[in-house]
DNA sequence: AATGAATGAGGGTTCATTCAT
DNA sequence: CATGAATGAACCCTCATTCAT
């Protein structure tokens, strides 16, 4: 199960400086910011919306960030390092190919919808409006993440556990996965389980 | 052959009043919004851009359109209005299940990433910044559309040909083809007939 | 008299498009500046100020100048244009070496003092707040304005008229003329045309 | 020779509590500030960057002086306290009334070019920066400062040693003195003494 | 219909200054 | 005394929209 230890994983990192401490002023900005982004989009929200829903004046914001595209950089940032670590130890304790599939699905469906879904989406939707040197940066990570997936699907596509070329199939999958953000809603029909069965099925061709 | 008869269907459907004259002013500025929508995003295209593009100035754009939320509001409503009708005339051509379902994912493959592209991403990508009154008018044509696609799901579902429930499979190919415009270029890599085959063997668990 | 044509040459470059209409906008917006900048200094003088003056509204500046920087470089480039052209004519109408001497001083002076004295002490005063791109354009001129100076110091000093090297007294020059925007008050004390006479003493060592 | 005795006076004066002791915090900061004030401009220069410089962060400047304007005033005032002692002894060990205006024209070049240039050009180009109430301050001293000047013009005056009325005399030298700070370099053309004699020929009107 | 100057609300950001720790 | 987070007013500038011509 993907997402046991994520309060662990989430403090580590914090110890490790990896990622801002929730509880500081930078760690509220941050998750206002997030939450602000995924719903009303980054152009729309401003600077005084942060600070509204943080109760921090907009001056004070800029303490804590030089400019709006650092926190969105930030956003994004802790967002990869938060989840491509809980995918790494996923994977690490997956046992058969089929479990390490399910669970390269299951991670990133809880990262998109799960407690850090507003961050994540925001990394996919909010792609086109961060400046290029922090592009730079984060593609980095985006390409490490992108690698774990490329691994298990050419493993399984050589098993013919599937048979679709892995590039291709990844490229269907994340638009299904990101998707996913557009109408899931836990509590409503589907769980995140089933929900990743049902995808998991897709790509077996066969119920799981 | 979903795209052959585009030209055609754009004349009647200009002739018949339900979408603007290409050569019109009110379309030439259409086109242009509709390219710069995607490629810049509605909120950071200004009207002063669609003037530029179009050798049109910027207060004269008034004279056509009440505000940018109704260009866009048009971009969108006539994108979906002809691919609509693309689509009904490919299925009304289409023999067999496995045609019609092959239609729904090509059509809409040609509708995203074909000539119409960027009108139909900017249906999809910039759904949120659509004016509340816009986003209803928009809706039915939009659940006349999905209502296509259910329809063919529904059916490939009673008869085995599909396992996954037809809302959930609907959409999880919504998100795989949206995404689509994400990454796929024309003359590189396959092409968009080949692109068609591998979705139709995701659904379908096997080669088409 | 060397501020005799002004009204005459300053209808000319107008005509001619080397410098703004004082009726227009923009010209109104530039001669408000200039004597904004002159009394509050560029960076104490708001756009808001300018509007205030005008009575334009803030928005509506940026219509006419990209920038403030703009407005400043726009200030500097035509006062210096007026003034050469001006400096150039009085020359020209000059006769003998200790005639062109006198000239330069006192068109400086006017340049100053008279009329135009706001736009050319922000020229003087304000170089330093002048965006680098802007600086090099004005600079051209400005070399063109010292090299004027140059050609009658130089032959002042092979006739023996004046002793001190030309490069060093155009400097120290320079400095008495620039200085007198800060005390020279027309009606008060000395007239230009005798502050001219004083000028020209200190350079003879003798009454002219 | 003015300047022999610069650091004997500089010390008197700390200890006699009249000027700031350098090596103090409080001094550290205002060379600092001086120096910036120069460079930068006053208002360009923020306290963020007077703290950098001296690594005194920017809450604790205000420990030693209550605002930005103090900071501005104690520069001009310790200055014109500084080079008016230096003035004054320089002045008492003149002996002829031309060595008295040479020793007003170089201890003046040496304020504005030496080792105080940097707060001395201060108090001649950020006084329209000063807050009223330290304007008025200042103003007495600057008075006493002009008196020294005033004196000796008188003097060389009605000896015939220079044509020109004292007033306006100072007026042309204070201008050319002021301006030496924009293209004079030490090391590089004149070296300062030689600067003098340049400006004492020119108020002569013939050579030293 | 077309023009383009004018509008004015609001955007991100800066910065001297304050104050609890 | 020192710190540094917080303040809030002000800045330059943008932009959809209006309107007289």
């Amino acid at each position: 199960m993907p997402v046991e230890f994520s309060e662990e994983i989430r403090n580590e990192l914090t110890q490790e400086g990896r990622i801002t401490d929730p509880t500081s002023p930078k760690g509220v900005v941050l998750n206002a910011a997030a939450s602000l982004f995924r719903h009303k989009g980054y152009l729309q929200t401003t600077v005084r919306d942060i600070g509204r829903e943080t109760g921090i004046l907009p001056g004070s914001i800029f303490h804590h960030y030089r400019s709006k595209d650092e926190i969105l950089r930030t956003v994004m940032e802790e967002s990869i390092i938060f989840n491509l670590t809980r995918m790494k130890r996923a994977l690490n304790t997956a046992g058969s190919l089929e479990d390490r599939l399910r669970t390269l699905i299951s991670v990133e469906l809880y990262a998109m919808n799960g407690e850090t879904g507003e961050a994540w989406s925001v990394l996919v939707d909010e792609w086109r409006n961060l400046s290029e040197e922090a592009k730079a940066d984060i593609l980095k990570l985006r390409e490490e993440y992108e690698s774990l997936w490329r691994e298990v699907l050419q493993a399984a596509y050589e098993e013919g556990m599937v048979s679709l070329e892995p590039d291709i199939l990844r490229k269907l999958l994340a638009g299904s996965l990101h998707w996913s953000a557009t109408w899931f809603r836990p509590g409503r029909g589907l769980t995140l389980d089933q929900l990743t069965d049902r995808v998991l099925q897709l790509v077996l061709g066969r119920r799981p």
